[in-house]
DNA sequence: ATGACGGTAGCATACCGA
């Protein structure tokens, strides 16, 4: 079973490319963020073709999240339960897979940084802190269970100062901020698996460069897209990876896909 | 502190991103 994560930047613009790398490597099930289209937009017969069924959430320019299987997909929830929220950001389904079940949800955390020109606005960072608190309600609850879950997404979260080529030039950035570090942390002390660093201690895993200056090419990545397993899930844990290939080729993403292999 | 660069909306330039 393998599993994907990847942060699009725009299903639209990233088709070719994503064509390319699903048939190149035939993930089973694919987590998408930053679809950038609404439903009416989003290219069901392009990837219906190319031998995925899509649920999706869309949204107009901004945000949306999608899941991509081989197998029949159930979808669960179409926004984070008991969190009011005008942003596609979330989408959680049941994926069967040759009679088993496995819980998927794709989810695209707010950036929480101030707009360039108001750098005094905390509201996109207030934001981040509640929509972070609702996801963990949920999981909190979800986590009770002896479920198979792989959480996929672009989690906006710098960890560690080994997931940032520079940590010293993020110390004021909504994605380094103590209390956003905090509330990951919690997040994996009710029970969920960073899937590429309990295989990876110390390697960087870095999943974003920048497209300006030349980022990719000098490696000034973060690590901030992560695939998070329930207990049961990492149990069946046999390979963790980026396809940097991805983030070097035609027309990228300024992410690159996070891919787990699992036994069910 | 600002702007790289790229995407969207929509037609010039503003907003968003990490």
């Amino acid at each position: 079973m393998i599993i994907s994560t990847y942060n699009v930047n725009s299903i639209n613009a990233r088709l070719a490319n994503l064509l390319n790398w699903l048939d190149k490597t035939s993930p089973d099930i694919v987590l998408l963020q930053e679809l950038k289209c609404d439903f009416n937009s989003f290219p069901f017969f392009e990837i219906n073709s190319a031998g995925y069924e899509a649920k999706i959430v869309g949204q107009k320019s901004y945000n949306g999240v999608a899941v991509l299987s081989r197998y029949k997909i159930k979808v669960i929830h179409e926004s984070l339960p008991c969190f009011e929220d005008e942003n596609a950001r979330y989408l959680e389904t049941i994926v069967n897979v040759k009679g088993k079940n496995i819980r998927t949800i794709s989810v695209y955390f707010p950036n929480g940084n101030p707009p360039y020109n108001n750098p005094d606005d905390t509201s996109k960072f207030i934001y981040k802190l509640k929509f972070t608190d609702a996801f963990y309600e949920h999981m909190r609850k979800l986590l009770l269970t002896d479920e198979k879950i792989v959480i996929g997404g672009d989690f906006n979260v710098i960890l560690t100062e080994n997931d940032v080529y520079n940590p010293k030039l993020f110390i004021n950035n909504a994605l380094y901020k103590d209390s956003v570090k905090r509330r990951l942390k919690a997040l994996m002390h009710l029970g969920l698996y960073d899937a590429f660093r309990t295989l990876h201690p110390l390697d960087n895993g870095y999943t974003y460069w920048d497209y300006a200056q030349r980022a990719f090419e000098q490696d000034l990545g973060l690590r901030i897209d992560y695939l998070m397993l329930s207990a049961r899930a990492i149990d069946g844990i046999k390979k963790c990876y980026v396809d940097k290939a991805v983030r070097a080729g035609e027309k990228p993403s300024d992410h690159t896909p996070l891919t787990v292999e699992l036994e069910l």
